[in-house]
DNA sequence: CTGAAAGCGCTTACAG
DNA sequence: CTGAAAGCGCTTACAG
């Protein structure tokens, strides 16, 4: 019994002796609306199940003007480890609005974005979601204005787009205040971002300020560096040396966390009990260190699921939405 | 001059003063064969700038019966880490065949996964790449017998559909290679994989053996446990209290290493100079340890795009390509 | 309650 | 060299 070429919806209509027109109708459960007879329905569902008839999409989407697709491009689809989950609920929200991802990866390449944006369109998805690596402010593409689109963890300084981010700033201000509720008030920040459009940084930044401000202190001090292992470890291993001290540091990422940790490590320096520290990202490395570092986690898997919610949504109001990010703590703040 | 609905083919021709099928010859560069006179293809060249005409792919897929789409279902497209450059490579190999990718995410549950794999169906999807994130054995889902499709970093027992698969066997082989010409010949291995259909564990465990076996000698010792960061440090630490030495260790994956190292840390013991270490995966985290592990790398990037490459190539031959694991080096290994 | 007909935007034998 | 026509598989007013 192996069939050939699929079933198409005349075979199911001309084996259950009904027309196309009523076949359609009870396919796509207008049944009752349209008044079917209980036994036309049967026999179309019967054939149906017999033939094991399965609609064509390409059809009904011509037919249609919709596609169920939503398109996603990136500069970096994988790019970092953990940042790949923006992906992961991006695809389950579109799973959940019976819709499939379309992916698509620039590398940051702007001919290539054009060309893959152009292509979206031409596939006729029911909308983009432009998504960056790293938080950001970002000239829109061309073409991205002329489609359904919502920005994925960056923003148009213009607004023009709907576009969903994290609220580093709150993350800021969380990481501060977890270091003040430890009465860890001499604290050190590793990692000013030089990085022209990024966002995370001075945002979190702003944010450490604000808390510390409200508490009546400030940032003792900051420790610039790239957001790297290595150059958190060279950075920090330079300050110690230099006879840096503090009771608390802030590592802009857990990748500097790691940094950090291997530095002190060689200062003979000990997490929690000479250093209190807490990082940002709440990545699956924030959990590999020992202690375990507190880390103030980018909400990336609702991040996606919010984006792709946001551009299915024919509702949505427009403007930034700032997911917040919650404070997951590790071993790595002295009990006070 | 906003145009309010795309131009179509037939906009294009009657500006141009042609026919639809003189345009779509001329479209699909197939002006030439045609012998189209060259003041047509001019003239609808024209047109089709000036309209910023796009052909509308649904409507050719149809008629062609080709989506110039492949799917990619995947247990986990995120999961860890650097496995998701699988997708970046994936995506890739199909951008530079014409081709784009459509993903959907299984979380391994077999319902979801035999879903994704009728959706593709509808889709008329030109293959499906189904996806493992650890490399496994797989019982073939339910209908991806009767699409086109490839394995990647999976295999079906019965080798029924061709696989793409990283040669972990190679793999271990090198690894222990590379600590034999450093001279360490006294070598223990740490993780050894309990989950029942996995692959990588047996076969690196296996190349180990062999290598060690060629020159004469064996595994000194094994010291088992799961394949994450804290059990790979809760072990080390119980093998090295229980008196556990060896000049050349072998950890299963860079977390592995991650684990060992802080155990052999914390017992006082330097790498390399005490132990020698070799790991496998090539991830970022590799690089990120002091001093940066020698790990022999998985071609993920390459695995995807292999298996993408594979699925468009109707000339394939089938069966199971193994893609080789070459050794990064880090400082890990003692000099001879 | 059900069907004949048009049409979504393409491609491609088939005639001239 | 170019065009009229059919058809890919659906959906949906419009008539009965």
């Amino acid at each position: 019994m192996t069939r050939r070429k699929p079933a198409t919806l005349r075979d199911v209509a001309s084996s259950a002796g009904v027309s196309r027109t009523t076949a359609s109708y009870i396919l796509n459960g207008r049944a009752d609306e349209m008044r079917i007879a209980p036994g036309t329905v049967a026999r179309v569902r019967a054939a149906v199940a017999e033939m094991d008839y399965r609609p064509n999409r390409t059809a009904r989407s011509l037919r249609m003007r919709r596609t169920a697709t939503v398109g996603l491009i990136s500069d970096q689809i994988a790019g970092q480890q953990y940042g790949s989950s923006m992906l992961t609920g991006a695809s389950a929200a579109a799973r959940e609005l019976q819709h499939v991802v379309v992916m698509g990866e620039s590398g940051g390449d702007p001919e290539l974005e054009r060309l893959l944006i152009d292509e979206m369109r031409e596939r006729d998805v029911d909308g983009v979601v432009y998504a960056t690596r790293t938080a950001r402010t970002v000239r829109l593409p061309e073409g991205l204005t002329e489609v359904r689109a919502v920005l994925l963890n960056c923003e148009d300084p213009d607004a023009r787009v709907p576009s969903v981010v994290p609220d580093d700033e709150g993350g800021g201000r969380a990481a501060a205040a977890t270091l003040l509720a430890a009465g860890v008030d001499d604290v050190w920040v590793m990692g000013e971002d030089p990085t022209p459009d990024a966002t995370a940084g001075p945002r979190r930044m702003a944010g450490i300020r604000a808390e510390l401000h409200a508490r009546g202190t400030d940032i003792a001090g900051v420790v610039p560096c790239d957001w790297s292992v290595t150059d958190g470890f060279a950075a920090a291993s330079r300050w110690l040396a230099a006879g840096g001290r503090a009771k608390g540091l802030i590592c802009m990422n857990d990748r500097l966390a790691m940094g950090a940790y291997q530095a002190l490590a060689e200062a003979g320096l000990r997490v929690p009990d000479d250093v209190s520290v807490v990082s940002f990202d709440g990545s699956a490395l924030a959990s590999w260190l020992r202690p375990e570092v507190t880390s103030v986690t980018l909400p990336f898997h609702d991040l996606g699921a919010l984006a792709v919610r946001r551009l299915l949504d024919l509702e949505d109001a427009g403007g930034t939405v700032l997911l917040p990010m919650t404070v997951r703590a590790g071993g790595s703040v002295r009990d006070s």
